[in-house]
RNA sequence: GGUCCUGUGGCCGAGUGGCUAGGCAGAGCUCUGCAAAAGCUUCUACAGCGGUUCGAAUCCGCUCGGGACCUCCA
């Protein structure tokens, strides 16, 4: 049993073999800093983290690379070329940096309320600007790129025309054809020093206002759209590496236009398995900028936001995004969120149930090779045995939850007492609880957050102690109104079965 | 216009041609002083029309709807 990964490079299901075994290079486009991320960022990032962790899981050495992009690209092609960060700059009074540092401040804070892996290595376009001068230098020598007035293009239409002998054609990851996009011209103003309309810049001439610029062989300016990612994969992850991935709107052009720059420099495409990930859609719309529909992030955690109902946790967010595969579209609501929100309360209550179910010998590791006694250690292990086989299916989180919670009942059933302990053996219990810390917390990375404390616990103790004796006292008056007003705070009695009294906010 | 994806029950979402995914919501029952929780049972599906097949949500075609990319975008 072997994992699987789809490669958008070639539009099936590939098993995954590692250039070099037991070593992983993972390359991730990151976030551009120059605003706060939002709902859709969030899912690229969760969905490589659990990538991540996955691989790591298996026994690879992974080195996860996963970019800044704090050097400025273009606002829009058309118009006059402007960095995106020096313009909101000018605006907000602000230099360059100070923003830049404030957004990357603000992204690093949302990735670890997510409980997202800090990647290896975390490599800024404006630290690699040399690294990106000198591409562009091999890129001219080999004649595939032209300067003009202090700009550096790139050759689309030559570079297509020798290297499609070469089983690198320009549109061979988006499925674009060259001559279809040359025919359709549409106007574009600014256009003139282009000598193609596919072209791309690589080094962009940067006009006095411009406040980031670097000296380079063709003048002051700064970096194209594209390259830093060639230039930092190449230089973290060598000439070839696994795992390109990113969302899906980068497919093209900059995933394409990466392809055809690291083919130039280093004679082959880059990364052997590309993986994409969907949108998050909003009213069936994909979130972002453009279309002013954004949540951000931090706006989403505390709740304030005209379209929210109220405020929602990270891990929600997590769970929400990991219950549908990652090659599908999300659609966001408040409805699914909180069916996000109660789902996981449930699978933490299970869990927390799991842990505290009687077992001898939980220290030792017991295998998969588990032979079962009871009919129910049979379909539990069953279950517990096809999360391998989800996760090795191209990251089917989904199923590996849906699996978790065919598990819930049987839980809740013996820790209740509702099921006779010996329905399951003792070494499928503990399995069990091995298992689902693995995926649950490792893997998925879900974190569960108690909240409150030692102080809070004892202090509802004591009021849970005076209910029972009020109780005791046949006076439920009493016993009502404490259960009744924490209910009000938020705060949930349960009478076990056992007599015991548990809580949850 | 070009390229590609997609249409599953009240909502969100898995689905490899035959065997009820799962979550949330709804209904009934059990437990309980009452409640909550939990357990058990249960109702709502595969956009439409054809075709292939012994058999299709799953493959093919057409129609209708939605979306993405072609411009910065996760």
């Amino acid at each position: 049993m072997s994992l699987v990964i789809y490669n958008s490079l070639t539009r099936k299901k590939e098993t995954f073999v590692p250039l070099t075994q037991g070593y992983v290079g993972l390359y991730v486009c990151g976030p551009t800093v120059s605003g706060e991320s939002h709902l859709g960022h969030a899912r690229p990032y969760v969905t490589f983290d659990v990538v991540y962790r996955y691989l790591t899981h298996l026994g690879n050495k992974v080195r996860y690379v996963r970019n800044i992009t704090d050097a400025g690209h273009f606002e829009e092609e058309g118009r006059e070329a402007e960095d995106k960060i020096s313009k909101k700059a000018t605006l907000e009074k602000l230099e360059p940096m100070e923003l830049v540092q404030k957004y990357t401040n603000l992204f690093h804070w949302a990735m670890l309320q997510m409980n997202n892996v800090e990647p290896s290595i975390e490599p800024t376009a404006t630290g690699h600007i040399v690294e990106q001068i000198n591409m562009i230098e091999t890129i001219i020598k080999d004649g595939y790129a032209y300067v003009v007035n202090g700009s550096v293009y790139f050759d689309v239409e030559k570079y297509h025309a020798d290297f499609s002998k070469k089983g690198l054609p320009y549109g061979i990851l988006s499925g674009r054809v060259l001559e279809d996009m040359l025919e359709t011209t549409r106007e574009l103003d600014n256009q003139e020093e282009k000598r193609n309309r596919a072209d791309f810049a690589l080094w962009k001439n940067a006009p006095p206002e411009h406040i980031m610029r670097w000296k380079s062989p063709w003048g002051e300016g700064f970096p194209g759209w594209h390259i830093e990612c060639s230039a930092m994969s190449t230089k973290y992850l060598g000439d070839e590496f696994d795992i390109h991935g990113g969302g899906m709107d980068l497919q093209f052009p900059h995933h394409e236009c990466e392809i055809a720059q690291s083919a130039v420099c280093n004679h082959k495409s880059p990364a052997r398995y590309w993986m994409h990930n969907n949108m998050i859609t909003i009213n069936g719309r994909k979130m972002g900028k453009s279309y002013n529909n954004v949540i951000k992030l931090s706006e989403l955690f505390s709740g304030n936001h005209p379209i929210l109902e109220q405020a929602y946790h990270p891990m929600t967010i997590r769970f929400f995004i990991l219950q549908t595969h990652y090659r599908s579209t999300l659609d966001f609501s408040n409805e699914a969120l909180q069916a996000s929100e109660k789902g996981l309360k449930r699978l933490w209550e299970a869990y927390e149930n799991l842990g505290k179910l009687p077992v001898t010998n939980n220290q030792q590791p017991v295998t998969s090779n588990l032979k079962p006694v009871t009919e129910l250690d049979e379909t539990v292990l069953k279950l517990l045995n096809e999360l391998d086989e989800f996760m090795n299916d191209d990251f089917s989180t989904a199923k590996v939850l849906a699996n978790i919670f065919e598990l819930v009942p049987t839980i809740n059933a013996l820790k209740n007492k509702q099921l006779a302990a010996d329905a399951l053996s003792n070494d499928v219990i503990v399995f069990m609880q091995q298992k689902l810390k693995l995926f649950i917390e490792d893997i998925l990375g879900l974190k569960f957050e108690n909240s409150g404390g030692e102080h809070l616990d004892g202090v509802l103790q004591l009021l849970i102690n005076i209910r029972k004796e009020a109780k005791t006292k046949k006076d439920f008056v009493t016993s009502d109104k404490i259960r009744n007003e924490l209910s009000a705070m938020g705060i949930q009695l349960k009478d076990e079965k056992d007599g015991s009294v548990s809580w949850s906010i």
